[in-house]
This record gives structure tokens, sequence and C-alpha cells, in this order.
DNA sequence: TAATTCGGTCAGTCGGAACTGAACGGTTTA
DNA sequence: TAAACCGTTCAGTTCCGACTGACCGAATTA
């Protein structure tokens, strides 16, 4: 495999792991995938951690990582004993094992959130502890936010397949 | 002004809250818009601090976030000095901001980035720095992202106008 | 003018996550 | 078996950003 990345290689993969730090996401992740996005050929873990001078363990944890979240596909190179990575073209699929690994079980999670909120407000209201007016204001807010999140929940699979 | 908050709001202030901190936003923003989503009536910096047990400092510069956001008004109460603060209760104008202020121009730069990747990619194919095979993976690859850009670009103000 | 009450700002602290180097266990080669 | 290779794990360090306390200037009150 080659020793070094053309200008556009280096610049693409510093692109990515900024992209990725900027979400939250460990910088050297990125920096991998983008590495392997644009490689002619799978990266072993020791050529991901030497192009892109890093140390093993990331490279280790965040081939993990991609892999996982089917960014990145472990393939057999013959006659070679090491693992090696291909990025996987289609994003789509990247963004569909996003939603449905992530954005889902949070939006599930924020529905019975508000749902258990709603009841503790009626309980406490009933019980007196909470003045009318301000009874009045948190509960339509609260069933506002449970339309939206309904709303949420119907549009974006339908999102996911337009793009 | 009222002195504690009772186990609705409470609750609430600590989701919304944690849910910024996964968006890697600050807590106490998101604690901050929490509590005024679900109050009664606007309310003061030092009231915003003690009622979430946080500094002056955090109350200050977490309005002044929400208020650039537009998630939150500034609002006059007579016979007060103080600045008084209230929720924006209409989330779908706090989406289009964000589209607007935050996603669109990053969407914009990572176009103007994959354009400028492509033209260093093919000055270095020119020059003999690249082989043809890599080439042509680089040059499909930025290309096919650059389509992707562009469709994300048309349908993410589509998507929300039907939200 | 002095005293008080505001909101804003800044240096410093702190916590948490990313990253590393050095081990370790398992597998292949000599 | 020994030696080399390979991926993973873990304790320790580093780095970054949220948060704070103390100070500041401006505006209001006495």
């Amino acid at each position: 495999m080659e020793e070094s990345l053309n200008k556009t290689r280096r610049d693409f993969v510093e692109t990515v792991g900024s992209l990725c730090q900027r979400l939250s996401l460990p910088r050297s992740t990125g920096q991998i995938y983008g590495l392997l996005y644009l490689s002619p050929s799978p990266l072993a873990l020791d050529d991901i951690a030497s192009l892109l001078s890093i140390s093993k363990a990331s490279a280790s944890t965040g081939t993990r990582q991609l892999v996982q979240w089917q960014a990145v596909r472990e393939v057999w190179v013959p006659g070679n004993r090491r693992d090696h990575f291909e990025a996987i073209g289609d994003l789509r699929q990247l963004l569909r094992v996003g939603y449905e690994e992530f954005f889902r079980p949070k939006l599930d999670k924020s529905g019975r959130k508000l749902g258990g909120l709603l009841s503790t407000l009626e309980e406490d209201f009933r019980a007196g502890n909470v003045p009318e007016a301000e009874y009045r204001l948190c509960r339509e807010r609260l069933t506002h936010l449970t339309s939206l999140q309904a709303r949420a929940l119907r549009l974006l699979p339908l999102a996911e397949k337009l793009f």
C-alpha cells in the first residue's frame, strides 16, 4: 500500500475529522472514515495508524465503531493475516442506520418521557400542589410537544425514503 | 415569582438539559430553556440562576445564546429594571432558524470544499502525482458527495415546510 | 456624588472524553 | 517451543469546553 497521501486525500481526511469533531464524535474516527472513503484499496490497522499518525489503539477502536455503524466493512485480503477495512460507499444506508439506531430510540424515549411528565403534572394538580394557571400552561405546552414528537416519528422515515 | 419548581418542571428542566448535553450544547442553556418553556411568567436573570442553582455568568451567556437562536425573547416587565425572558413557544421557527443559521452555511461551505478538493485532485492528476486508479476513485466518490450535498440543499427546506 | 443594582466579561477551575503507550492473549511462522 | 505477528484492553495523560467567582462599567436611586 501507499506510503503517504496526496493533497486531496490529506485534506479530505482533515475535513471529515473536524466534521466528526463538531458532531462530538471522535476526530480520529472521522479521519479513519475519510481515509478509507478515498482509498483505492482496503487498508490494514497499522496502515491506518501510520498514515494518520495516530496510535494503533485509536485505529482499533475507531474501526470497530465504524464497522458497528455499518460505515465500514472488514474484508479479506488473500495472503495477508491482517484485517483490512474499506469504506461503504452508500451513505444513504449510513443515514438509515443512524436513524434506526440512534434517532428513533431517542424519539421513542422522549415520547414516553412526555407522557410521564403529563401524568405527574395531572397528579400534582389534583393534589392541589400546582396553581391552575401554571397547570394549564404546562399541560398545553407538553401536549404540543407530544404532537410534535408524533409528527417527527411519522415524517422522518418518509424523508429518509425521499433522499 | 415562585421560589421553587414543582416536580414536573424540575424533571423537564433536567430532561432538556441532558438533551442539550447530548447534542454537545451547554447543559445549562438547555436547563434555562426548559425552565422558561414551562414558566407561567417571564423570569429575570437572577431568578433563573437561583432556580437552577447555576452561576449568574452561566445564566447570562445562556440566555444570550437562546435569544440569538430565537428560542427565547426578552420582555419588559413594568416597574422592574431587570431584563426578563420568556420562551418562544413555536418550535418550528426554532427549526427554521436552526437550518438557516446553522445547517445551510455548513452545507454551502461543504459544497465549496468539495469543489476545491475536486480541482486540486484534477491538478495533481494532470501533474502526474496521482495514479489513474486512485484518481478515478477519488473523482467518483467526491462527485457523488457533491450530488448528495446538492440534494440535501434542495430537500431540507422542503422538509421544513412539511413539518 | 456616593451607594446600589444591574448585566456582561474574563481568568481560572474542573470534569469528561479522546488519545496514547504499554501491556496482554491468541494465532501463525521458524 | 520459541519467536514473531496482530488485535484488543487498560491505566494514565492530555485536551477541550462548560462552569464559576470576582471584577468591571453602566444605569438607577438616595
